[in-house]
DNA sequence: AACCAGGGGGTCT
DNA sequence: AGACCCCATGGT
């Protein structure tokens, strides 16, 4: 439960390569890395008073080296960050044109670039192709979603996961998912899955 | 199917 | 200061 939540539509190559950059990353450093990206490779700006950079354009990630994008923190990252611009920029993978396909086509053709598997996916096509219905599953859902749903299943694989959310949640889904990664995060890490009773709220 | 590498800031002790 | 946490993807 969050009033006034909202998801808002994000430009399509900065979020595939920010979300590129997310695995296994939280939330405060993947900005950090945005961080750098920006203040190394993009544009300057300005606004009124203010100085910006923007976020590099695929073309300009792809001019760069993976030592490089090394230097801005993605590790292990930087790699698949620029085998995409690169693929991005060459014009192979046109990200305006996928926008007409399907959701299955849409997350089966983003699934092809490096970097990019079911999770990250999802994420692109929820926030940056108005796919409403994407349901990206992180361990933060995961566990909000076993702890609610499957109190004492065991065997529960991601595939089982993801039908069940597709079906249980349906057209709206990345909503619902929305209000579930706020529920699971505000209510604390994993630390707190057994010492959690009194404060719970749901949905 | 199960397991593991990989990078570095965050959080706790 | 040092220990441990975070946690998607791709490859074995
Ligand atoms: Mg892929």
């Amino acid at each position: 439960f969050c009033l006034g939540l909202r998801i808002i539509r994000q430009p399509k190559w900065e979020s595939l390569a920010t979300f590129i950059c997310s695995s296994m990353k939280q939330v405060a450093h993947i900005r950090q890395i945005s961080r750098n990206l920006r203040e190394r490779f993009g544009e300057i700006r300005k606004i009124d008073s203010y100085v910006v950079h923007i976020f590099p354009s695929a073309e300009r990630i792809a001019a760069t080296s993976a030592g490089e994008l090394r230097k801005c923190a993605l590790g292990y990252r930087a790699k698949n960050l620029l085998a995409t611009a690169r693929l991005v920029a060459s014009g192979d993978v046109d990200l305006g044109k996928l926008a007409a396909l399907s959701d299955i086509d849409l997350r089966v053709r983003l699934c092809e670039l490096p970097g990019v598997g079911a999770k990250v996916a999802n994420c692109v096509m929820l926030f940056a192709y108005e796919r409403l219905g994407a349901f990206p599953i992180d361990v933060w859902i995961e566990r909000v979603l076993r702890e609610r749903y499957f109190p004492r299943a065991l065997k529960l694989n991601a595939r089982r996961l993801e039908a069940f959310t597709q079906q249980y949640f349906g057209g709206h889904g990345g909503y619902a998912q929305q209000y579930l990664f706020h529920h699971a995060r505000k209510t604390g890490g994993r630390r707190a899955v057994g010492a959690r009773n009194g404060t719970r709220q749901k949905r």
